[in-house]
DNA sequence: TGAAATGTTGGGGCG
DNA sequence: ACGCCCCAACATTTC
């Protein structure tokens, strides 16, 4: 009987998982491990709330794992000691674990592989970074001429089914799963690859089609909310990709079909930045574009302070910042405007941001994060112009028509009405005591002129890519 | 996957 | 009838 380890990472799944499939056709027993890694559960990276459905989802996926007759083994320390100690115990002859391209997996896993028989196997995303390469080879750094190719590429075919049942080995040693800190907030995401393929569906059954539409809409529930299943892996980017692709093919309309095509667009971004931080891991430390490295970021700590905790006196960027800190989630519109908050008006370094964001966000991930920031920074590929400066106000009144996202997440604005939603501060004195919302001690006035705030930028991008 | 500034056009009021 | 002005609506340019 041969054994080998399933290596867990981001893969927190047993249906369509290449890496456990691997396994099984190498040997009989199979050793599902976790290892909880101090280096990443101390990240900076790393924050409560991710970490909470962290542990929910390996809860799960040891229901699951009892299920077919195995169980997860939980570990802790360096992913190279616990893995030879492993190998050991078990005597399995190989690793099988999904490959994982941001840079310190990389960097982890080429350790392991120095020592141990790591076999990686594809899965974080549906084409290998080094698939959609340019005709000399080097890598794309424009999204459209890189999803042309990625779209080209041979399909990836069906997902593949979970096995049926999994032989274990007995007498394991396995630590407690972690429960959640109590301090922790109510998620309104349930963890687990059944809650995952129950959205997946829904979505694909429905909100796809009126996707191209709805999407940008923070009011409504125009967006499949998928990300943090994806983030995890208790979805799989070719499941999300093959779904996508049958509800293009069946859609009825062409404005159904456009909603489809226009969601496996957003997974194409997904699969581009991974492509982008792993064939540009400095993008990590610094501006992707060279030019763009010497912007006087200001150093505002209360600006900062004010942002994080959705206190700007701008009410959608207040409300996005809000729905992070209580959800773990953010409306991808909200993503946008709030990012170019924090560096188009308070002109704060996108590193802030991208820190916060990873610490807060459920979906953080190094790649995507990384990438979204430096697109509305404007230092990234295929980035927004300097010049492209969101007006919060506008994309309020075009994204949140009557305002009821801004009243969901700032309960402060309950009473405004509709024509100063987007821009509380310019109600008469007495409409603010009426709407017991008045400015300054119910609610912040802007922290910051937008219309000075937008000249000052534009300057300091002009002299910071001299 | 902006927004503001500037330019152009055309209808209507009015002398 | 005609020219003039105003200005909304739309288009183009610029940041």
């Amino acid at each position: 009987m041969k054994t080998a380890i399933w290596w867990i990472r981001r893969d927190l799944r047993l249906g369509d998982n290449q890496a456990l499939t691997e396994a099984m056709h190498e040997a009989e027993v199979i050793v599902p491990v976790f290892i909880l890694d101090p280096k990443l559960l101390s990240s900076d990276y790393t924050g409560p709330a991710r970490l909470a459905f962290l542990f929910e989802s390996l809860r799960e996926l040891d229901v699951n794992l009892k299920q077919l007759g195995s169980r997860l083994i939980l570990r802790r320390g360096d992913p190279l000691e616990v893995l030879i100690n492993l190998l050991r115990e078990t005597g399995a002859e190989s690793v099988f674990a999904e490959e994982d391209y941001s840079p310190y997996a990389r960097q982890r896993d080429g350790k392991v592989a120095l020592s141990l028989p790591l076999k990686l196997v594809p899965g974080l995303t549906v084409f290998h970074p080094d698939m959609p390469l340019k005709a000399d080879g080097s890598p794309y750094t424009v999204f459209t001429p890189f999803s042309r190719t990625w779209r080209s590429l041979p399909a990836s075919g069906s997902p593949h089914p979970a096995p049926k049942q999994l032989s274990a080995m007995p007498a394991l040693t396995s630590l407690e799963i972690p429960e959640k800190p109590s301090h922790t907030a109510e998620s309104p995401f349930k963890a687990g690859e059944e809650e995952a393929q129950r959205r997946l569906s829904a979505f694909t059954d429905s909100a796809i089609f009126d996707y191209s539409d709805m999407r940008n809409r923070m009011d409504l529930e125009g967006t499949s909310q998928l990300s943090p299943y994806l983030r995890l892996g208790m979805l799989s980017a070719r499941q999300a990709v093959w779904a996508a692709q049958q509800a293009s093919q069946l859609a009825s309309t062409t404005s159904a079909q456009k909603g489809a095509e226009t969601w496996l667009n957003e997974l194409i971004w997904r699969e581009f930045y991974a492509a982008i931080l792993y064939h540009f891991p400095y993008v990590r430390q610094e501006a992707f574009r060279a030019e763009l490295r010497n912007i006087p970021w200001q150093n505002d700590p209360s600006g900062l302070a004010a942002w994080k905790a959705g206190l700007t006196g701008y009410p959608v960027v207040d409300a996005a910042m809000r729905q992070l800190n209580t959800t773990g989630w953010m409306h991808n519109r909200a993503r946008m405007i709030s990012a170019s908050f924090l560096t188009k008006d308070l002109l704060i370094n996108w590193q802030e941001g991208e820190l916060y964001f990873m610490q807060s966000l459920l979906d953080g991930d190094p790649a995507s994060n990384n990438g979204g920031w430096q697109w509305t920074a404007g230092t990234g590929t295929d980035a927004a112009p300097y010049f492209r400066v969101f007006n919060p106000i506008l994309q309020g009144l075009k994204f949140d028509p009557q305002g009821d996202y801004v009243r969901r997440w700032v309960p402060e604005l309950a009473l405004v009405p509709n024509k100063y939603i987007h821009s509380p501060w310019e109600m008469p004195v007495e409409l603010q005591k009426q709407t017991k919302c008045q400015i300054d001690s119910d609610y912040p006035g802007p922290i910051i002129d937008h219309k000075l705030a937008r000249e000052r930028v534009l300057l300091a991008y002009r002299s910071g890519s001299g």
